[in-house]
DNA sequence: GCACATATCACCCTAAAAGGGGATTGTGGA
DNA sequence: TCCACAATCCCCTTTTAGGGTGATATGTGC
């Protein structure tokens, strides 16, 4: 069965050249190309896509603020952004309401007949500059350290069980020991994270991704 | 000037025909073949690659152990893990010591020379299954909700200093209002979280990216 | 005007946390 | 052997946080 595509894109001239491209390849059936994202649940349930190709930049509603729109009438329906935007806003909020893939319009047309492909195969089709920055966002909120504050494997316990909200007396209580124990292990933490007190040790510990 | 390539593949049929194919690009040159990643950084020193192509499965040391030690000879080497494996661990273990791509040897080999030139043109090659565990990955850590606890935009601005770490004193001081004021936004902001203490509004904040 | 939410402030009391000072074991290395 | 350090526990004081129960002003919407 051919791969119903519906297109969203305020430039005419890039429009109808997707349409073009698209039609000449019979495993591809173009059920709609509009020049906004107006009404949008309305269209996309009448033509039924397997495909949306968006675009960002288009009068009335944005190409993001469709994306949930697009999902919600049927969250298997894959989402591929077509955009000359390549900056990091609009990229990351792109991808988070629920984009399946992001081209950038400087590649060759060539390249989103490659990205419908991998997106119907289940994958996620980025530009190579785009996928570049989603692999360093991607390592940099996965970096965690806790090493380099050298806390033993007690303190570490503590400090655990500290970040999923317990009182002190909790605490103790989970690791069967006293509470001026517990109390102890807090101070040394304190000293270690060069933090006053257990709400700053949260804070430091979450935002900075120790431990884990 | 071609693209200098040296390869770590424990399986000899597999090296072998990785050389046979990079072998009849003529923009590729391969300067080494290894069944094993030890003394990698010598061979690296030595060959002077622009990719390296790394298995993860090898005897002695394991491919994702090399991976530091081949940025660490010079960072500018892309390297792209050649593996079977499609598991998270060895997955996100391989991102985040500093691999730029992840192809998985069941896709076709013309796949693995699309990944080399996407890896020289600063892209992220990733396997389809393999960018989409990505990208999930990527956008579960950075939903952000707190729409949903209906807070004030007073209450809010309470929060983000609470999740700082700041005493209840020194939020009162940094918005110019009373102690007991604090307090009271802060009691409130407790009842919509459903928690009984500011150490559990922050763990619970910062574990669900509410606010930001 | 009235209901409602928000933001502001006040006072009381208890519980929890933090800061400081100890002390005792046991283990592993210099 | 002795020292350092981790882990355990105890006592004391001060500060902070939290629960309860109010009040007042200021908007907003019907």
């Amino acid at each position: 069965m051919a791969t119903r595509i519906v297109i969203f894109e305020d430039n005419e001239k890039v429009r109808s050249s997707l349409v073009t491209l698209l039609g000449n390849e019979s495993a591809y059936v173009v059920t709609g190309a509009h020049p906004d994202a107006s009404d949008v649940g309305r269209r996309i349930r009448q033509e039924t896509p397997h495909v949306v190709i968006l675009d960002i930049d288009m009068p009335g509603m944005n190409g993001i603020s469709a994306i949930p729109l697009i999902k919600e009438v049927d969250p298997e329906i894959s989402i591929v952004m077509y955009t000359q935007f390549e900056d990091d806003e609009k990229l990351f909020k792109s991808l988070c309401a629920g984009a399946d893939g992001y081209v950038l319009k400087k590649t060759s047309p060539g390249n989103l007949l490659a990205a419908i492909e991998e997106v119907r195969a289940g994958g996620a089709p980025l530009s190579p500059a785009v996928a570049r920055k989603v692999l360093f966002s991607f390592r940099d909120q996965r970096q965690s350290s806790h090493a380099k504050y050298e806390l033993t494997d007690r303190e570490i316990e503590v400090l655990q069980l500290l970040i999923k909200g317990y009182s002190v007396k909790l605490i103790a209580a989970e690791l069967h020991i006293a509470y001026d124990t517990c109390r102890s292990h807090l101070r040394n933490i304190y000293r270690k994270l060069h933090v006053n007190c257990g709400k700053e040790a949260i804070a430091k510990v979450l935002a900075e991704k120790i431990v884990l």
